[in-house]
DNA sequence: GTCTATATGTCGATAGAC
DNA sequence: GTCTATCGACATATAGAC
């Protein structure tokens, strides 16, 4: 349209570029080099785009976050059932992990390379989590309405830990066995 | 006594200190320079006891496996009832992660920066989960000799999902929160 | 806004003296 | 077996032309 979008264009290619390779190889074994030369553009571009390599990383997490949570939204708005949406969960996981070659969770491998817990980056990990904890509480409080609040609470934990769980084994063991016995686990848990 | 413990000595040294500094820094972003140099080594003498960095690393591995293993058994054999020693498995983990300063699992965090199925460096992780795995199983047949294989299979599953997830969580929190509602869920399923 | 060229430092690994 | 000196490659980041 204008020449906003010139700006755009390379910036965006810079991200995207950027997060496959954050995703795939790890943070701190990806250098700019790499980036600038698959993105296709030159050092002094990207520099003038994002101030740091740090910052770069800030932005990807922050998309990363955005993106995954449309992902997993839209397969459980794909069920009407309460039981069925909760269980779409595991639905999501048998979907993306494999698709992802079992790269595991964006945040916790992140959250890895900076063990520094007052970073900005592990607060964006830190607000991911929060945000997938209110996720699976929700669903779990539409399935069971007349529960008392500690039983809610105690239940949608456990979900949650199986949740990341069953990420983390399919990482280490690239198959979604782990999964599958998740999902069996809730499933009777919440009948 | 002799020459020979001259050498084990200086490769002890390299090798406790790359261990402590791959964990609470990580892998990558550690170089051979810190670890030489908080050794108190020359490079040379690095390089004469070890072949290279992802050497140093394995060995890394291996002895923070039998390390580990040592810790967690000594927990559970503190305790003579079957139920206690299960439950056990998350006493342990409210001393170790604090005690770690809440950096998680070695072999999963190394597992985050070496994406690659392939490498030596997953080997050891697989190794060291399957061994954790079978330990947890062990535990939870002694406590139903009499229910059946799958049940026992598909229990022990959970057990070390929830396990591996409060290891997880209380890395991200830098809490001992999720172990405290683990150990509760656990308690609920064996009883 | 994008480019080439460069600055400055550290990486993993080795040569050769002792 | 341990040391100092050094290798070539690559790291993040910047200067200045266009």
């Amino acid at each position: 349209m204008n020449s906003r979008n010139l700006s755009g264009d390379t910036a965006t290619r810079i991200l995207k570029t950027a997060s496959r390779l954050f995703y795939e190889q790890g943070y701190h074994v990806t250098g700019i080099n790499q980036v600038i030369t698959e993105a296709g553009v030159a050092k002094a571009s990207f520099y003038y785009h994002f101030s740091s390599k740090e910052e770069l990383c800030l932005a990807y997490l922050h998309q990363r976050h955005q993106d995954w949570f449309c992902w997993l939204q839209q397969e459980v708005e794909q069920h009407e059932d309460d039981q069925e949406r909760l269980l779409s969960l595991f639905t999501f996981l048998e979907r993306w992990l494999p698709d992802s070659n079992f790269r595991g969770c964006a945040f916790l491998n992140i959250a890895s390379e900076f063990p520094s817990p007052d970073s900005k980056i592990r607060l964006l990990v830190v607000n991911h989590k929060n945000a997938l904890q209110s996720f699976i509480q929700q669903l779990v409080k539409k399935l069971n309405p007349l529960t008392d609040e500690n039983h809610i609470g105690l239940l949608s934990d456990v979900i949650y830990l199986l949740f990341e769980g069953a990420i983390n084994e399919s990482q280490i063991y690239r198959s979604t066995r782990f999964i599958q016995v998740t999902r069996e686990a809730v499933r009777q848990l919440i009948t």
